[in-house]
DNA sequence: ATATCTGCAAAGACTTTGCAACCTT
DNA sequence: AAGGTTGCAAAGTCTTTGCAGATAT
């Protein structure tokens, strides 16, 4: 097991990467590549589903589960480590938000519960300034 | 709209509500069709999926998105008003938990960023005390 | 009596898997 | 050359919808 299989650099690991930050906000999978035909990329709908899915193990990429059940990926910068999201309805704009107090909220909760390998889901949804200035929107 | 389009007590219903009290942990609708199967209840997946939503829709049932997309339903008792839950990765038991801090740091994030109609997913997992006992969970 | 509810079957949506050809290292 | 990578097609899951018959009020 000395083989370190590492990832390989191909056109389309770095299209959908790409895609993904030009988009600036949560994509699902299929919305990523109807994004990517948009700009001439010719890259399957499988490999679009296994590079998320593979860049999301290795960090490179948050994914989050919309209620709707799609699972949804945005790049927020590999070195922020572990991180939250304030999500924009309308847009799906998304500020990485750093959560100290409720990571040690949780983890105080799951002691006391006696729970252990304690992880959670914390997502924040509203509408951003943008989206919810009618006035200024009319463009 | 003088007509207030009241729900009906089935059979049906009310054994979905049964079922879901049994078994006191989130369960999906496949599950929990499954279960009532298993107590001999004659019920159509599909009207298990219409009455879960449903009774979701009304407050009397709590629902989350599971990390693979399963809607997942409980019933935490329908006087609680908001909360979130603590749930186990292995049984499935939750417990709910009102989390005030949560709460109001949420709502400050938001008005710090401008964001309005604020909601948030929120949900801490972990395994609880019996199934971390490998010790006396021979039986 | 009537509008809701139920359940079967079919359809729909998203995601995963099999496999041969392809391309990076 | 070797093995990860790609993409088409097919399969798999979970969930929703159409519709006729059953049911609660």
């Amino acid at each position: 097991m000395t083989k370190t299989t590492r990832s390989r650099s191909t056109r389309q690991k770095t299209a959908i990467i790409a895609a993904l930050v030009e988009a600036d906000q949560f994509c699902s999978a299929q919305n990523l590549h109807a994004r990517l035909q948009g700009y001439g990329e010719r890259v399957g709908l499988t490999t679009v589903y296994r590079c998320l899915q593979g860049l999301t193990e290795t960090g490179e990429l948050d994914a989050i589960v919309a209620s709707d059940g799609r699972t949804l990926y945005a790049r927020c910068g590999q070195g922020a480590g572990h991180h939250h999201h304030l999500i924009c309805r309308q847009c799906g704009a998304s500020k990485p938000v750093m959560a100290a107090a409720v990571e040690s909220w949780c983890a105080h909760l799951a002691t006391q519960h006696g729970f252990t390998e304690v992880t959670h889901s914390f997502e924040v949804f509203g509408i951003c300034p943008q989206c919810s200035m009618p006035t200024a929107a009319a463009t």
